[in-house]
RNA sequence: GCCCGGAUGGCGGAACUGGUAGACGCAAGGGACUUAAAAUCCCUCGGUCGAAAGACUGUGCCGGUUCGAUCCCGGCUCCGGGCACCA
């Protein structure tokens, strides 16, 4: 038997064990509690990163554990396989996406499975296999007829050297992350999901989901940007029709002296007078040039024109001139704004800028402004003035009181606004999911029948680099005949956005097989909602959002009972080294392979958990490593010297027990408490193995030559190494069955602690004198209070702190501490 | 600007409900073993004073509540993250 600790070996040993037996594979077995677990699946970039090796190491923690308390498992994993990289490789090696990608999925498989994680392999799937894509395209095309897929025109971030939209987190610094040319605005003809549609829905649940951090939530209620308002008519003067804005500050209508619109508004060039054209015309044209990339602006400079027209402010009867302004959005309430410069910095700016008039209808408690001498807009609550009949009241009570006045008058009504957009889902790209819809000149947009789904994404395509969508250009592919007549027709180009995918392939590993539509509900409904979903932090609101949005949608359609799909979210922080995210510019990459071939997964998988606790980032340490190799090191040496002592040893004979065999036996079960509770509660894995190690140090100085020595060291050392199996399986496992057992760990029970061996004989009591620690005693449990408090007092180092000083009180808590209060 | 986090030894971190601050690990120093080194094992390890016993001090800063505060409250400083013309 090999006496050195040799982790090539092992894991190689209980890996192909594992898979062999299918030791992780499960099935929907409703005699067993379920639980999901699932980490953020990768995209099948090249190779692993320490951030994988620690959101997967984190998980498996949870799954193996979770497993040894008897639960069904289900941990799957699969590879978020389309984007842009793989395009980009293909570009640049002359080769095909898919070989690209279908090659590193290949490779870091591997990597993964020399990790040792304990998944269901037989569930993997990859977004880029039609299998799976074509469930996607169905869903989409139920979605469109539902109106919940639609396509409209809008402005996208557009490269004109790749000539292709770009999605906001691939433009830097405005420019092109590819080639860094400056990204300019187009209107396209793009596809959306209609998410605002369940925007009152996504902000509600946000309340219903106590098991996610609450900075998550938060992120996501302010991405959905729910706030309450007015919509209000402003006539325009001297003609038909009026301007409508949305505003959350009615209490200050009567303080609006003009109008802003956004440069895109569609009255815009109605209202334009003759003279004003040219101006007019010239300041669309830049507005539409520069905006958006206004983000990296550090103070955009407000500006704006006059139309040349007049609309009224419908409670004051004055007139107010109609402005374009670059800061008006047409995407945000109505892309009008009724501008108040008394009471709103920004309508204060553009006001001096082109001297407009100012009116103050709210004064703050006992000040008196001045409009001629205000240097900022006044926006908090105060006291309504200039306001007619609501003038004296708090201003927060006028916002109630206007709103129903306009609306009981007419001229507007209350009404909620959303930030969230609809999501733009077209994607100017080869390697994604083709969005299954047919144009024809006759029927116009048809969807692609169901039987003739899956639209596959053509294989003869060259990648150049040049000129746009490699799909757009490809005749084969584009020229379709009309499903419905037959005439000759074109099919869409774009592909979806990558983040469908990610949208919904937790409910296909629920049933990655199934054949007759995207989900089998009977399974789905059996293993959903995800229990504990684990990744990174950034995809706070983007993936987690879309996902959330999905499954409601997905529920409506009648796929799948649940309402939500995580139930719990852990977000890992990130992996530091030298200060700084690991990265290949900074040169501080640790390379998994590297690590593991030096030391083993156990030792990786080890260090990853010990060095910080879960949420945190935690800072990359070789010599932390060493420890870790270290700590692995001693559990092996140790089992393997008390082998002789345990060989013929059974179960501890409790009445039997030396003095020090109880106190040994006290610490294994207290450990067995602490790692359950800490694995179980928090996730605070650092603690539980730092609560293991040590036991270990523990048990290394234990004496055992007495008669019930062999049973005492035995149950802790199988104590021990079952402790340790969600951590470092590999070790585990092999000195599981070199401490004598036919059946392998992984079949194995979590030990349960036992709750008369945790009890105390003798209790440490702690004195204080006025809060300072001065003296510390033993006594024997149950000794009663007033025992406890004449020893603290009597006591010979308390003595010289109360001698000739009145006792005023005396605190005492049970089998803690005494407080001795002099003065 | 607004909204969240966070700040504890030389370092990563622990202290669970207000009750021994610094568990566990790393680094460092000393020692044992060795011809020597590596590995391993043992000891010390917040600061100041002290030969020692011990005393004082100490959880970013200032103040408060309390018998007692890393923990609760008020006011700051710094760091990290998110949102940012959203009407």
């Amino acid at each position: 038997m090999d006496l050195k600790y040799s982790p090539t070996d092992i894991e190689q040993k209980w890996q192909r064990h594992w898979e062999e037996t299918k030791t992780f594979a499960v099935t929907e077995d409703r005699a067993k509690r379920k639980y999901y677990l699932l980490e953020m699946f990768p995209y099948p970039s090249g190779r692993i990163h320490m951030g994988h090796v620690r959101n997967y190491s984190i998980g498996d923690v949870v799954g193996r554990f979770k497993r040894m308390r008897g639960f069904n498992v289900l941990h799957p994993m699969g590879w978020d396989a389309f984007g842009m990289p793989a395009e980009n490789a293909a570009i640049q090696n002359k080769s095909h996406p898919a070989t690209w990608t279908y090659e590193n999925i290949a490779y870091m498989r591997g990597q993964l499975k020399k990790m040792g994680l304990s998944y269901d392999w037989g569930r993997e799937l990859a977004t880029c296999d039609p299998e799976y894509y074509r469930w996607e395209q169905r869903i989409f095309l139920e979605m469109y007829a539902k109106g919940l897929a639609y396509k409209k025109t809008s402005f996208v971030n557009w490269c004109p050297q790749c000539e292709t939209v770009l999605a906001n987190e691939q433009v830097e610094d405005g420019g092109c992350w590819r080639c860094a040319s400056p990204v300019t605005q187009k209107e396209l003809d793009q596809w959306f999901f209609r998410i605002t549609e369940y925007a009152e829905e996504l902000l509600e649940w946000t309340d219903r989901l106590p098991g996610w951090p609450e900075r998550v939530l938060v992120m996501q209620r302010n991405w959905i940007g729910k706030s309450f308002g007015c919509e209000i008519d402003f006539p325009l003067e001297g003609g038909t029709g009026a301007i409508r804005v949305f505003t959350t500050r009615q209490d200050t209508l009567f303080g609006a002296t003009f109008m802003s619109l956004a440069p895109e508004h569609p009255l815009a060039a109605e209202l334009t007078t003759p003279e004003r054209r040219g101006e007019v015309e010239a300041f669309i044209d830049k507005v539409k040039k520069t905006e958006r990339i206004k983000r990296t602006a550090e103070e955009f400079e407000k500006e704006g024109v006059f139309t040349g027209s007049w609309c009224i402010n419908p409670l004051t009867g004055a007139r107010m001139p109609v402005y374009l302004a670059n800061f008006v959005l047409m995407e945000y309430g109505t892309g009008a704004v009724m501008a108040v410069p008394t009471h709103d910095q920004r309508d204060f700016e553009f006001a001096g800028k082109y001297s407009l008039p100012m009116q103050v209808v709210i004064q703050p408690a006992g000040e008196t402004l001045d409009p001629a001498a205000m240097t900022a807009a006044f926006t908090e609550a105060g006291t309504m003035v200039n306001s007619g009949r609501f003038d004296g009241m708090a201003s927060e009570a006028a916002k109630e009181a206007i709103a129903d006045y306009l609306q009981s008058e007419g001229i507007g009504r209350k009404t909620v606004n959303f930030r969230l957009r609809d999501w733009g889902i077209s994607r100017q790209r080869y390697w994604g999911n083709p969005i299954p819809i047919i144009y024809c000149d006759s029927c116009g947009v048809v969807p692609v029948p169901e039987k003739d789904l899956p639209v596959r994404l053509p294989m003869d395509v060259e990648f150049t680099g040049e000129g746009g969508s490699p799909l757009a250009k490809l005749e084969s592919f584009g020229n379709v005949p009309c499903p419905l007549c037959g005439k000759p027709a074109r099919r869409e180009s774009d592909t979806m956005d990558t983040f469908v995918q990610s949208s919904w392939y937790f409910l296909r590993y629920c049933c990655p097989e199934f054949t007759e539509g995207p989900l089998d509900r009977e399974r789905v409904d059996y293993w959903m909602s995800v229990d504990q979903y684990i990744g990174g932090i950034e995809h706070a609101v983007l993936h987690l959002l879309y996902a959330r949005f999905f499954t409601k949608v997905l529920r409506d359609l009648g796929y799948i009972g649940c309402d939500e799909p995580f139930t719990n979210l852990l977000t890992q922080g990130m992996v530091i080294k030298d200060g700084a995210k690991m990265s290949k510019s900074k040169g501080n990459v640790v390379d998994p392979n590297a690590l593991i071939d030096k030391y083993g997964a156990d030792t990786a998988r080890l260090f990853s958990l010990f060095a910080a606790p879960p949420e945190k980032d935690l800072d990359w340490s070789d010599q932390g490593v060493d420890g870790s190799f270290r700590f692995l090191n001693r559990v092996w040496k140790l089992v393997h010297d008390r082998l002789d002592l345990i060989r013929d040893a059974g179960a501890p004979e409790l009445s039997a027990l030396t003095p020090e065999e109880r106190i040994l036996r006290r610490a294994v079960h207290k450990t067995i408490r602490k790692v359950t509770e800490d694995i179980e509660g928090r996730f605070h894995f650092n603690t539980a193995i730092a609560s293991v190690m040590e036991l270990l140090n523990t048990l290394q100085t234990a004496e055992s030559n007495t008669p019930q020595g062999g049973a005492v060291m035995k149950e802790a050392l199988e104590s021990m190494v079952l402790l340790l199996a969600p951590f470092v399986p590999h070790i585990s496992e092999e000195l599981w069955q070199r401490l004598g057992h036919g059946t392998p760990l992984s079949g194995s029970a979590w030990p349960e602690y036992d709750r008369d061996a945790v009890v105390e004989e003798e209790l440490l009591v702690v004195i204080q004198v006025n809060g300072k620690l001065r003296s510390k005693v033993t006594v024997p449990v149950g000794t009663d209070e007033e025992a406890v408090k004449s020893l603290a007092l009597a006591d010979e180092k308390v003595l010289p702190f109360i001698e000739g000083k009145e006792v005023r009180k005396v605190i005492c808590v049970p089998g803690k501490l005494v407080n001795i209060v002099v003065g």
